[in-house]
DNA sequence: TACTATTCTCGTACGGTGTACGATTGTCAA
DNA sequence: TTGACAATCGTACACCGTACGAGAATAGTA
């Protein structure tokens, strides 16, 4: 049984939890999570549709299962370096990953209860401020917010209906600009032709929100 | 006909595009967007579910539309202040209407066109930043920042399982700290517990990022 | 080896979903 | 009166999550 066990965890033959939310993420992913179905799920599987209901209880515990392979995929904060080189890696990872799994946004209002890789992140993250002096409030506040900000922008850009500034560029000239009347959206029209003029990177807005945030926590924090 | 129209629009009575969008967000507030169905929306408009796609294309048009009408519920910057002020007061305003209206949040990241309300938010608020002596560019990394706090925080706001800062205290010492071992997770036990003593209310920690977030913006403008 | 217990697979069915299609009615202009 | 059009909605189809229970495969025990 624990030989068995042991080999469908690995293989790719057999199902096991980790097999099905691996293969749910990969789907949604692809299909986004309207396109997530248990139907569907189980045949990229190989696999009848109640099989399934063997390693999951239910589909909203299986979206809870991807969301927490989601948040091991983010790096935690590395131990060598000052907080705020510690925060910039495991936000910068944060946005990618959420980047590559949009859907995963979506999810987490609905979902209340961390799972375990959620919990570790945490902890870590909440380690690293700790030692860097924060006082354990402080520390509660700026660990918040670093998160608002990671989610935020992870909401927003997966909102923009582009990837990339030549994207935007093609995008503002033909979408936005003929919907902002010059009359009624005078600013915005000035922005977007600012824009299109200065090239737009999504990466770079989000260190320059980044950097800001981080530089306005370090006077928080009691001396080393 | 026009008559007609006039009265629909208007009155309790008959149908409308309106009545239809309205009565939606009502039933999504009370049970979540899961259980917003064509056919039960028609149920309590007392009509008949195919009845409903006259005025609307598709449930995605529908969702639209309640997201537009969102963002009408909030306040725009007011003129008359520092843009300081103009900005507590429509991100405060914007906290409040999406805590009523949760799964606008989670609709977000898979709706990519903003609606004519978006549109006049967006306008007035880069009009506010622009008077305030922020350069064009400036003004867009403002904007999209403040857009990331409201977002992020309304998002990190409904994924809690609780509403009130008493409810918090109860549910730290029943569900949270029962959860986490405290040789695992040392650092987050002694949040909670300071937490706990402290008390948590998420309307003080929206205004202690926001105004942090407003500090750090203001060097960043041309002086007036 | 034989029997039993447990784990795993999945076919069928039920009540829900979004919505295409077409029939029906009510209202108006000519 | 007639013909166009706006509005309503009954029916049907393909899909959804999953309860139930039957059957096959495997493990543990004698």
């Amino acid at each position: 049984m624990s030989a068995r066990k042991q080999r469908q965890v690995a293989s790719d033959a057999g199902l096991s939890k980790q097999r099905v939310v691996v293969e749910a993420i990969r789907l949604a992913d692809r299909e986004g999570v309207n396109g997530l179905s248990m139907r569907r799920l189980a045949g990229v599987l190989g696999a009848g549709a109640m099989s399934l209901y063997h390693y999951v209880a239910n589909k909203e515990e299986l979206l809870d299962a991807m969301i927490d392979v989601v948040f091991e995929e983010i790096e935690l904060p590395p131990e060598g370096t000052d907080w705020q080189s510690a925060m910039r890696r495991r936000t910068l990872s944060a946005r990618q990953v959420l980047a590559r799994h949009p859907w995963a946004i979506g999810l987490m209002e609905s979902r209340t209860s961390p799972g375990p890789a959620h919990l570790r992140h945490r902890e870590a993250v909440t380690a690293c401020l700790r030692r860097a002096g924060f006082s354990v409030l402080m520390a509660t506040h700026a660990n918040w917010l670093l998160d608002v900000y990671v989610y935020g922008f992870a909401l927003q850009e997966a909102s923009l209906p582009f990837d990339t500034a030549d994207e935007f560029t093609d995008m503002a000239k033909d979408v936005f600009l003929p919907q902002l009347p010059p009359d009624e959206f005078p600013y915005l029209n000035e922005s977007a032709a600012a824009l299109v003029a200065a090239g737009y990177d999504p990466a770079e807005e989000f260190m320059f929100g980044l950097d800001l945030v981080l530089a306005a926590l370090e006077p928080l924090r009691a001396a080393a």
